[in-house]
DNA sequence: TCCTCAAACTGAACTGAACTCAGGTTGATG
DNA sequence: CATCAACCTGAGTTCAGTTCAGTTTGAGGA
């Protein structure tokens, strides 16, 4: 008998399942997701449309699945970029510094992810797109919970005043991802220069 | 010969196109741009879908339209706001004020202009839909230069430290959009109270 | 070397929502 | 009360996303 696998978590050797999430964030990234025909995915791949399907129950299945993947990254960097750092101040900083520390390919996801947030708001009608959407909604959870406690921890511990945690957390993290609908690696403005100015704006609002 | 009117601005006075872009700000801003089918406007509005193009060309000319209008107003009202406040301070708390001082119908069209702000950055086939499009483009950059000005007008006076007043305005206005992603005036938190947070935030980032 | 079977793929047909067309209805105004 | 632009409609058309009914490919066991 040939090998049996479980059809979802890992991919066969000739699977194109990888080259497909790359193309579609280059084109959900640069074009948009509405604009992008699912068809232009498969002739960049070298694919025909329909086997796609083979890889994703449907468009928004695929982008459901880049958002989540993008999800799980910025959370899984910034719990390594704050993990050994105990001073409050130094956390909040290495945090934003985390999310400004990216590759143009993970500029676009996160371009996808916030361009299309709103599609996680509304249950989906097929199980495995909502099962990614799900999966998405609680990510998002945890990253905010990532930057409130580590403000409540700050606060705990005296190093920042005490204010609504949830809301500035949410505050906080609202005004880093705000830069991804402006900013362009071909522009004027370098990416560690904001980042710089991020991380004060960050720490001036936090504390006082 | 009856009344000879121009098209454009002003209405008939039996025109729905108020109860037209009333309702699609309804479903736009509840449900999603995608995901309401432009028949349910008509439904809503009690005419047929084909009537809908006797006032817009399509249903993204009338997203369109109401992301300029959106501009307009925010605009407006940041204008009106600050005009008659020299003291920088006072001015930009005047200005955050401003932002959140609105009515359930603005807060659901500005969740739409939101949702939808990455349409503005590629040119529409259609000729009405892009003479809307670049109105509502340069709107942004009027919204974005009403921050940048007053920040600029304050570190000339130096009530505010000297940084990059571009790139902060930018933040600050990302910072104050990001709520409309989360609020719900359902939830728990009162926006009196938002605005007051976002307030101190915006103060204190852009101070020292 | 060849056989097997799931993975990987395909062309043709289907679906549904946005939109077009070719007119019909309505009502303010002369 | 006749006119004509504003306003509206039902019957198509289009096109991107999707389904269907299979065919091809190639890694691994015999």
């Amino acid at each position: 008998m040939a090998r049996a696998r479980i059809v979802d978590p890992d991919q066969g050797p000739r699977s194109k399942r990888a080259a497909i999430l790359d193309a579609a964030v280059e084109y959900f990234g640069e074009t948009g997701y509405e604009t992008t025909k699912w068809s232009d995915v498969a002739d960049r791949v070298g694919i025909g449309q329909t086997a796609l399907y083979h890889y994703f129950e449907s468009k928004a299945h695929c982008l459901l699945t880049i958002m989540r993947l993008e999800l799980q990254r910025s959370h899984d960097m910034f719990t390594e970029a704050t993990a050994d750092t105990s001073d409050p101040v130094e956390a909040l900083r290495a945090g934003v510094r985390s999310a400004f520390a990216v590759s143009e390919q993970e500029i676009r996801q996160m371009r996808v992810l916030q361009a299309n947030m709103s599609l996680l708001a509304t249950p989906r009608k097929s199980k495995r797109e909502e099962t990614e959407r799900v999966a998405a909604r609680q990510l998002v959870q945890m990253v905010e919970r990532d930057w409130t406690n580590l403000l409540v921890r700050g606060m705990a511990k005296g190093a920042f005043p005490v204010r609504d945690a949830h809301m500035l957390g949410l505050t906080v993290l609202g005004m880093i991802v705000s830069v991804w609908r402006w900013y362009r690696p071909t522009g004027a403005i370098p990416l560690p220069e904001i980042s710089d100015l991020i991380e004060g704006c960050v720490v001036r609002m936090v504390g006082e």
